[in-house]
DNA sequence: AATGAATGAGGTTTCATTCAT
DNA sequence: AATGAATGAAACCTCATTCAT
């Protein structure tokens, strides 16, 4: 039941995928398992169940955002400068978990009714508290705009950046660096010409 | 199996609401009867099928926004006022239709490989169409910046768009308009405080 | 999910023949469902699971049993007495609930480890303590033996009983009373030929 | 696929111990290897297949009390002797075989349908022609009482000696000689007390 | 002698759907 | 219009067994 880490690490790039492509219900685990080049039952001999399956997958996603996160907001930047650093590590890790990330958007929401994954509950208030917080700062000392619901703002920029996980192949024309940099100018100073 | 055109309309915009929360393939037809107060197969008097069901919310849907799109296209406004319009009247369909807006952000994706939502896919290259060419068109009349690779201008506002479906709630704090006021003057004008 | 209490009770009563004769793990769902002409998953329409089918069949048991013991014990007969009415119902419920009996007996102990069988484990209890007090008392009055260890009586005298639903037929040979009686003279008066 | 056969004894040890307390088709190989230290499949190593460790199991505790029950009943007693010698043997082969027993008692009834336990058959109709014949015999020289069905008698005997496997522990209070006494007594003068 | 990984048959359960009433 | 009962396909999962190492 336990098995070596690589071999399981493997099998989870692999679910993750097709969880991402069909959605976490309408992928059976034989569907998995032919994608691995392997039978239906034997995927049990690395996980517990499909769903143990999800929960590895997006928790290894959450603790390295969250790693990455802290070590922003450790960081002691100004309003401006976190919600950069924010957005940049977000597309690095859509880069990195493009399943996961893309997995999250779609399930977490109706996950969270579901005791086992409760704690995507706690990440989520933990995100806006970051995101909102640094928002809120910024209006403070005068660096975003106060005309703005700020509640409003911090949807607007959180959507918009997690969404890109439904389109985005790494490997394409845009580093996550530049897609980051193009979001963050779009985001900070819109998309009008300014004369 | 033919049933009078309100109650399938009651039915229909009580599925809406189930897919909307669960997601579609995590419905049970049942949990549909019973928010309905009725039994499984008595759905069957009024549908064929539950995929039906989703067909005809998905279609009812995009008809009607495509009625309003046509309009705002077919009125010869400039760009930055066509893309005005197109938001605000999203957010109207986001209002009036909030359930299968969600439906179709979380699943069309997945929908279009199967034939009978095939059309699913027509809609959005119309939608990008539409979308990438007002763009464009701004671009061009050098009311939208040129520094920016349109394509991820469009998904930008695209998403920033539709996203919101997934937080939305009908009577909330702001109406439709008010919310798309903001929006338009985020994406037009950025968050970012100017001196 | 509730259905027809006849038919229910006609499934329940074909599922505890199967469970008795094969034994509760070795019975497969499919079993069941040949023996009552109808299809595995057509059982899920009337029972949540093959367990609670079992759990349903050995509560009825245990409920009949000891609304039987109650009005026993409540009777205030002597030790003796108290002792062969006892027996004379047990062998009664054997009559009534063969199979059940059967069942109990084979997988009780090991049943009493999982959480959802646990109070097989109080009516147990309750069990010892009807049967072992009244044979205390028995021995206190001078009506039952005082040179054999109680709990061995105890024992004996309980196994003698409800193994016989082992090999019991209904309408066979002997009523229930009939086997009883003897039973009650081969455990009271022993089977030695006296002088 | 030879091993030792002082590691095969300790593995069928192991396994019954399993098989009695879990019941032989709830145990899977993976308990058995688990209460052993290894895995499932190094007990293949060991034996051919699940079956073949319980019929090992079961052909060893019939074998040793056959041997015990022709020495028996070749040296010529009396009834009540040999009724006393045969429980008396019995109760050593609980004592010794006390895992074994409890799986004969549980599993035997329906194991007999199966060809490759079909000598469990055998074994039964000869165990009962050496107890009933016993009674019986015991009834012609007016050694037993004649006003008891016989074969009530016997399965009274029989049963109340063998359920014993169910709840006796090797190291308890009793000696296996000491609960055999006290048995005969009270199958024998019954519990009743005589003035 | 044992491990790690896989197989494949079969088990329980779910669920969209049907249909007589 | 709706119910109650059933079907049948397919889903998740279990487990005895195999086999290269």
């Amino acid at each position: 039941m336990s098995a070596s880490p690589e071999r399981r690490e493997e099998l989870l790039a692999t679910a993750a995928e097709v969880f991402a492509a069909q959605g976490y219900n309408a992928t059976t685990v034989r569907k998995i398992a032919d994608a691995a080049g392997m039978l239906a039952g034997s995927l049990y001999y690395h996980f517990d169940s499909k769903e143990s399956m999800l929960d590895e997958i997006l928790s290894a996603f959450l603790d390295e955002l969250w790693a990455r996160y802290d070590a922003v907001l450790a960081a002691g930047l100004g309003p401006r400068e976190t919600i950069e650093a924010l957005v940049t590590e977000s597309f690095r890790e859509i880069d990195r978990h493009r399943a996961a990330v893309a997995i999250y958007q779609k399930e977490s929401r109706h996950l969270q009714t579901q005791p086992r994954f409760a704690h995507l509950a706690g990440s989520q208030q933990q995100f806006e508290k970051a995101w909102l917080g640094t928002l809120e700062r910024g209006v403070a000392d005068q660096v975003f705009r106060a005309d703005l619901d700020v509640r409003l703002t911090y949807r607007f920029v959180r959507d918009t950046v997690w969404v890109a996980a439904s389109w985005y192949r790494p490997g394409g024309q845009h580093s996550p660096e530049e897609i980051a940099r193009q979001y963050l100018s779009m985001v900070l100073e819109g998309i009008a010409l300014r004369e």
